[in-house]
RNA sequence: GGCGGCAUAGCCAAGUGGUAAGGCAGCGGUCUGCAAAACCGUUAUUCCCCGGUUCGAAUCCGGGUGCCGCCUCCA
């Protein structure tokens, strides 16, 4: 079955046609690094680092490339209330978003431009579109005029006539219409600046990076462009705008991914209702995170909150904890015939517009087999070899998904504070003693004691294991 | 005002014409000194409401109701 995803610019699921047979060019837009990144941008970074396992899982060559905008009015804003200037503002922000993203298992894109070192390129675009007249400069800046191309709005589904000028922003009376947006921006003393052709220094508006830095890396067509769902309108709206009026192909196949929300309401900054990511994983390990983004299909909204975090970790505990049982029988092996059927269904939901809600229900499934021959195995009828197979397929469908990968699990997190490994190790000592002599009344208080520090203990076949529980 | 999305058990969430995946929580059982974990069974005669099409609908059509998003900050 073909791999089908959902198109925004069609709105309806197509199979994915690359424009060159066997590889893929997938261009999403990155954050504007002035500030800390919140859960929604670890949702958007998640889906298509997914996207991407799954594509190479599935043969394709993938170029993936996602940007920073390193030069916006937020930004220099920022730059001056701290007093800084804004490279030095940017490049932490980008450190800091590459610590959350590697800490969630999203692996590094091939290429992470930053709209600075494309200054050229937009510089080219904008020229270009002077010249053919459907840009025009006004003082020192240039707007795009969004009645040139044919079809403005298409991609959104909307219309010039039906659009409510001046719904959120003062309408600027020097441009044409008041949905002309800028593409270059005058720089006022102190603000970054570059030279133009056009004579006036100044700064990129948003909506020309993208353009520029995905025709100079993966070439005027490519396959798919994401980015989060607020993204269609204005933003991936001008961009495909400005393709057209520059005659230019373009990215075929428009993903976006849906909002984290917060008591039924979108995750933004200006609502204040948004977590930063280092907020989260002060809490949660980070694939606790990444398992609660992919509980649902990723165009739909995601519902945030601790609980649900909560929900999923002992998800991810049943799973770690079948591993790490299935790991006395030896290494994951191979997975056998046994599990190819289960693997099949589990790509054809991801095939499925990636469906990881579905997928993740599949890799449950698997868990419960592999508890089921756990079980029959301490009963004293180990079938090692299946064991192995079925642990080693669960890993395989961890690995699409990037998690299901430590070695460490339940001994990781929270111990610096309480009980030291030590301590508890000693109490289970003692209360294994006590257990020896049919004394539970000390067995059972030692259990007790150790529970209220938050270490949990399982007995079984002549072994007591612990772990910790939040 | 325009455009779009969503509504499935206590909670989360798959399922787009053939008789309700999966996770969390609950209940009964097995195992255990007792627990924990795990497994087995069970938990929605029914998918927001009202009509319609069909042998058959959560799934298609029409009409309601409710919630959310976008209409130049936003992943």
């Amino acid at each position: 079955m073909a791999l089908v995803l959902y198109n925004t610019l069609t709105g309806r699921k197509e199979p994915l046609v690359p424009v060159q047979a066997g590889r893929v060019g997938l261009y999403v837009c990155g954050p504007t690094v002035y500030d800390h990144s919140h859960i929604g941008h670890a949702r958007a970074a998640v889906v298509f680092d997914v996207l991407v396992r799954h594509l190479t899982r599935r043969g394709y060559q993938v170029t993936y490339v996602r940007n920073f905008t390193d030069v916006d009015d937020k930004i220099i804003q920022r730059a001056n209330e701290n007093g800084e200037d804004c490279r030095t503002l940017a490049e932490r922000h980008i450190q800091s978003y590459h610590d959350d993203m590697d800490a969630l298992g999203n692996q590094r894109p091939d290429f992470e431009p930053r709209a600075t070192e494309y200054i050229e390129s937009m510089v080219r675009d904008i020229q270009a579109m002077i010249a053919n007249g459907s840009a025009y400069p006004v003082d020192g800046d240039v707007y795009f005029d969004v009645t040139r191309p044919r079809q403005y709005g298409r991609l959104s589904g909307r219309n010039l006539e039906d659009m409510r000028a001046g719904a959120r922003v003062e309408v600027d009376e020097r441009k044409r219409s008041p949905f002309d947006f800028a593409l270059w921006k005058e720089s006022k003393p102190g603000e970054p600046a570059w030279p133009t052709p056009w004579g006036v220094p100044g700064r990129p508006g948003w909506h020309t990076e993208c353009l520029a830095m995905s025709h100079d890396l993966l070439g005027a067509a490519f396959d798919i462009h994401g980015g989060g769902h607020d993204l269609v309108f204005p933003h991936h709206e001008n961009e495909i705008a400005q393709a057209d009026a520059l005659g230019r192909p373009f990215a075929r196949l428009w993903m976006h991914n849906g909002f984290v929300r917060v008591n039924q309401e979108k995750m933004s900054k200006s609502l204040g209702n948004f977590f930063t990511i280092r907020q989260v994983r002060e809490k949660f390990h980070p694939e606790v995170i990444r398992l609660f983004l992919l509980t649902k299909q990723y165009r739909g909204p995601v519902d945030f909150s601790e609980e649900a975090l909560l929900d999923n970790k002992k998800g991810l505990d049943k799973a770690y904890r079948s591993l790490r049982e299935a790991a006395e029988f030896g290494p994951p092996a191979d997975p056998g015939p046994e599990t190819a059927e289960l693997w099949e269904t589990f790509q054809a939901a991801l095939d499925d517009d990636l469906n990881t809600a579905k997928a993740l229900g599949h890799l449950f499934e698997a868990v419960r087999e592999l508890n089921r021959l756990l079980d029959e195995a301490r009963s004293g009828k180990p079938d090692k070899d299946r064991i192995r197979s079925w642990a080693g397929f669960i890993r395989a469908m961890g690995a699409v998904f990037g998690f299901l990968e430590r070695e460490d699990w339940g001994d990781v997190a929270e111990a610096e504070d309480g009980l030291s490994a030590e301590a508890v190790e000693d109490l289970i000592r003692q209360r294994n003693e006590a257990r020896g002599s049919k004394n539970w009344a000390e067995a059972d208080r030692i259990r007790n004691e150790l529970k209220s520090q938050g270490v949990v203990l399982e007995d079984t076949a002549g072994k007591t294991t612990w772990r910790r529980v939040t």
